[in-house]
RNA sequence: GUGGGUGUAGCUCAGUUGGUUAGAGCACUGGAUUGUGGUUCCAGGUGUCGAGGGUUCGAGUCCCUUUACCCACCCCA
């Protein structure tokens, strides 16, 4: 028989058992986190009608969406979360408390050529908070917070989440008279970190921008505004009165700027920075991007924003919200790219593996019953295989404990226990099994899921 | 969509100016060792050399086409 050569789609990202672990521990640690805060968990589906997901039509997203027709039905994948919550919203409203805060952590779809750090199916893992007609400012400070919170649980402490605000950008580009141009201008000086700043002001003066010398100056001496938050929020306090839009923006990121604090949020992890701007153009104030300080060269692992009509292709009412995205699989991927996943936390499916050396499994399967009963991830290996064999699967799952259970152990009323790490191996009754593999498992499990 | 690179064993890769039967490490399986794994030693390899065509006495190697993947750009998480 031709046997087909088994291959996983490139740009779609599969994971061993280990591994596999390390990913669901984060992704626990984003649930409980965003439980705490007050989210709702939320699933929508994976496929919707493509004239729902495609409502705002046009550039990126009709290029990339994966598209196709099942009779006559023409469906599409969710490239994103927002649009599927802008349709639930929309959907729901009669039924939703607002504001409504949700989470959700889905996969998403992007038709587009894989790359380093680049998926075509991926993990988002969005909270918003959507208003009914308005939101207040202090939901732009709880967002990041949140952020923080959990990149300190991950065990991540030198990462900042850097906040600008829309209006300010949109403001200072319309006292240049650049207004129709300032999406253009937004996207090369977010590459400011990237390029430097010469590549950026050239990129200014070029086609197709063409800005004359002195607006490119000014516009880089207006990036270039930098020092701790107090000094730049300060800095921009002196382009104050030559446009309501850019007063309001300045109002904005300082509230923000001082709310955090009250969150909890230590100065150094947070920083206002004007560079930022985020190419999704439905934001309309605050934005965020988050960076791992010792890993610039990844970019941003969390961004989001605020926007002021959420639902307007599926509703009339006006629903403001703001949001943020991480991106896990791309965290994922780099954190272990860089080896920063604690290796040392365990990644076997059970704290015991319990092998029977009689031909009676009875005993292992009583022990084992008790087990499970206590609380602990036991598995009971059925097969009559070697001794050997038996103990090389116990190593490949790398289960920390072992539980022999031969004539021996059965004729005392026993269970031989064996630490796979030191080899020790100890005559236990049931009780002290458990007792013993509590102990040593919640030590294990005590570690941060990432390295420092 | 644009530009560059690479396809040889499950994985990472050698393979000389084209020359007999295509290799290594890791992984995997068995044994040394019938109640002790992770160390050590021994044994185990037909793989359409990505696919199709061409040049040649002869192609893994050279040429063309094609396809897949990788990297960068665009854009993004």
């Amino acid at each position: 028989m031709e046997r087909l050569k088994p291959r996983t789609l490139s740009g779609f990202m599969e994971l061993l058992p280990a591994p596999q672990t390390q990913m669901r521990r984060i992704m626990a640690v984003l649930r409980e986190t965003y439980s705490r805060y007050g989210f709702t968990p939320l699933d929508t589906p994976v496929i919707e009608a493509a004239e729902v997901l495609l409502a705002k039509g046009g550039g990126e997203t009709e290029k990339q969406i994966y598209r196709f027709t099942k009779g006559d039905a023409d469906l599409a994948l969710r490239f994103d979360l927002t649009v599927p919550l802008a349709k639930y919203v929309a959907l729901h409203y009669n039924e939703l408390a607002f504001p409504f805060r949700r989470y959700q952590i889905g996969k998403v779809y992007r038709g587009e050529r894989a790359q380093r750090g680049r998926f075509r199916e991926f993990y988002q893992a969005d909270i918003d908070i959507i208003g009914d007609g308005k939101l207040d400012i202090a939901n732009e400070a709880e967002i990041p917070s949140i952020i923080y919170s959990i990149f300190t649980k991950l065990g991540l402490t030198r990462f900042q989440i850097r906040v600008n605000n829309r209006k300010i950008l949109n403001g200072f580009y319309a006292m240049q008279g650049l207004s129709e141009k300032s999406g253009d201008i937004m996207r090369t000086v977010d590459k400011l970190d990237k390029i430097g700043a010469e590549k950026v002001r050239a990129c200014l003066l070029d086609e197709p921008l063409s800005l004359t010398a002195g607006q490119a100056d000014e516009i880089m001496r207006f990036i270039a505004i930098s020092g701790t938050n107090a000094e730049v929020l300060s800095a921009l306090e002196s382009y104050r009165g030559r446009s309501e839009l850019f007063d309001a923006g300045v109002d904005e990121l300082s509230t923000v700027a001082r709310y955090l604090g009250a969150f909890g949020v230590p100065e150094e992890n947070f920083a206002v920075d004007l560079t930022i701007a985020r190419g999704l153009d439905y934001y309309t104030g605050t934005v965020y991007e988050t960076t791992l300080l010792d890993h610039p060269e990844i970019g941003s692992v969390c961004s989001g924003g605020r926007y002021d009509n959420l639902a307007e292709y599926y509703t009339d009412r006006q629903l403001p919200g703001v949001g943020i995205s991480i991106g896990l699989t791309r965290l994922f991927y780099v954190l272990s790219e860089q080896k920063l996943l604690n290796d040392a936390l365990p990644t076997a499916p059970a704290d015991i593996l319990v092998l029977p050396m009689t031909d009676d499994l009875s005993p292992a399967v009583t022990l084992s019953t008790a087990l499970r009963a206590a609380g602990i991830r036991t598995q009971l290996y059925c097969e009559a295989k070697k001794f050997k064999a038996k103990m090389s699967y116990a190593d490949k799952l790398g289960v920390p404990y072992v539980a022999l259970l031969g004539e021996d152990e059965i004729a005392a009323g026993k269970v031989a226990v064996k630490d796979m790490r030191s080899g020790e191996q100890a005559l236990c009754t049931t009780d002290e099994a458990i007792a013993r593999i509590r102990e040593g498992v919640a030590a294990l499990e005590s570690g941060k899921i990432i390295l420092g």
